[in-house]
DNA sequence: CATGAATGAGAGTTCATTCAT
DNA sequence: AATGAATGAACTCTCATTCAT
């Protein structure tokens, strides 16, 4: 028998380290986040630290899959909607909410820190394309819905609109990250525009058809 | 011998060792290139090196300056159009070509090593900032435009879309960094459609109308 | 619970590890071994190994303890013979015997190991110069009273011969330990023919008097 | 053109390096040898250090190259002799005459550690045995040569008599490296009646025949 | 008695930068 | 101007040993 330390202790730890690390990378970058700064951080020594993790990258490793495992539990609430723009308009307005949240901050910093390290470390790359594979297909599927009931423009590819979509986030999120003060609300109004068709309308005129702006009629 | 080496050589010098550095930094990250790497694939010593550059953080620098002046060049040929959707949707197929060319990936590669490094570094930061500059008004401009002629949503933010329309486009060079084989052009179909209304209708009937896209009739 | 466990539990205890040890030690390399090997080999925790040895060089010294006794019981079995001749054939054949079983090359090769640890570690220096004092007089003694006999070459020193009759030994050791298919019988009838003068004549002609190798009369 | 630092100047860097890390391993022990004791002992900074060898194993590898080289040339001096017994006893004479030089002390204590060493680490195996085979073959030759003219027992395999008489001597290079005050020259002469077949005669009497000792007559 | 989590000094190695030539 | 040898602080990771449970 071993005294104590559950396997509650043993995640417990885990989550302390990487909660330390994810502070630490996202403050001052992966490379530039020594062991050291992460034992300080999560007020624990090198040896403990490595008797839960094997390497930096390790970590890293990790973190992937604690928040692969988060999502996939988040993904299948957000989906049943109406109909494919709702739903899409809806998915975009959850995944933006959390943006604004100031204690999210450290976690999407940390976001763009492993998205350049994933254009050059295979392991984390692996781990990117899996997280990926959670949204795409999804999105892919509501598009390929939406073309189905003729709501969707049926010339465009239903794979690579989540590219184009997901892109939209990403390029939201490291903006966000250089600039605490973009407004990621405002941000997400238009991104829900342009998903709705609102966003312009090549002639302008026809006027009564449908007026731009807030007004319904 | 000449009284002193001409301008000429000197830049011919710092192209030479951004040269270099861009195809490492791409290829092996910022943090995991080193400077014997840089000098190797410059072929010139660390002295000489060292001459034209007074640290790795200034070759990154000199870098900014560089794309940001040829930037700036092109962006007045990009600019008269028809009318602000034309100019956006011109705008984007004029940038998302060049991501086409495979010719340009060391170069959208770095981009997103800096990207990580703007976070952190705040003289890259700062050039990172200057870069958007070149873009943002331009496009906010167009917005103002568009929304003046009632082409483009007038409840928008012009100073956000730009940070929107350039968020689609880093999440897609982010995406083409991890994945040489995405079609960036059907991509970029799919964000001229969304600039252009054209990706989805609320309400599905067919009015006759707005032909959708395969959709016949 | 019983008062106290008993010798032989102890005993028991204390084999366990340093069979444990010698095992990772010959297979390994001493320096190589972490704690950690020698208690997963043992299959013990590591406060249970530190409470019967309260170092890595307390396990060794112990194990030159447990074989000086065993060796110190076996010595005073080979020693009567015929001659000195003959028990000096004698001991090295029972000696080189060991070496021919494969399941002595954990001991022998461990051996090794130690050997070199002997030149830095004062400890084990010790330790070694005991395990020799076990053989050396033994040899000397056979050798005095070969030379009295007239059997032996009374010129040499009778301190030093077994240096080099233990040094041969100690190479063989070694060379079997780098390659197990070293054929030590073969080497062990070297041996023989060297410390009976059967080795070689200086002056070749077949005198009749000592009849040389296959050559028959 | 590089500046300076010619060929000579490498060689004698290195040769610094070695020449410090064989008093180093030879007094402390390959495993207890610290870089930072290296680097110390050379009067050289870590960084240049690393310049010449890019790991401890390299500097060991590059001392048995060292060794290798020399022992070779030395090879082809000792051959020639009257016959080969005298051969073997001569070239027994020029190996222990080095033992007793104080000089070579650290020499061979690095030898002892580097036997140890080769039993675990493949790179290190494969250079002693090389080493091996500078030697082993000579003997060997030696041998056949010594038994086609009837002078050596024509019984004994010439394959392992070069391992019997390089073991005597590998084991008498442990012993005084354990014990600085081993009498060399006394044991060589013991290696050497051993040899000549002049070390026992297994029936004493006779007399008359060959006396024992110095005795010519 | 036994456990194994925790410690932290220290190992080997790297690399941006300097500077004598 | 150019060279590349030299520097040494800093890095990641290891492991013998301790001790609360």
């Amino acid at each position: 028998m071993s005294p104590k330390v559950s396997e509650q202790h043993l995640e417990e730890r885990r989550d302390q380290i990487m909660d330390a690390a994810v502070r630490r990378f996202s403050r001052h970058g992966f490379h530039q986040t020594t062991m050291d700064e992460i034992c300080a951080e999560a007020e624990m020594s090198k040896g403990a630290l490595y008797r839960y993790f094997s390497s930096k990258e390790d970590i890293v490793a990790a973190m992937y899959e604690r928040s692969i495992n988060q999502e996939s539990v988040m993904m299948n609430e957000v989906l049943e909607q109406d109909g494919p723009v709702a739903a899409l308009v809806s998915l975009s307005e959850g995944v933006y909410a959390k943006l604004s949240d100031p204690a999210a901050r450290d976690g999407y910093r940390l976001a763009v820190q492993l998205w350049a390290e994933a254009m050059t470390n295979p392991r984390i790359y692996e781990l990117q394309m899996q997280e990926f594979e959670l949204w795409g297909p999804v999105i892919a599927g509501i598009i390929e819905e939406g073309q189905r009931r003729g709501e969707i423009n049926g010339d465009l590819n239903p794979e690579l609109v989540p590219r184009v979509i997901g892109g939209m986030f990403m390029g939201i999120v490291l903006q966000k990250s250089w600039d605490a003060g973009v407004d990621v609300d405002a941000c997400c109004r238009i991104v829900s525009a342009l998903l709705a068709g609102d966003f312009s309308r090549a002639v302008p005129i026809g006027l009564g058809t449908r007026k731009r702006g807030s007004a319904k009629t």
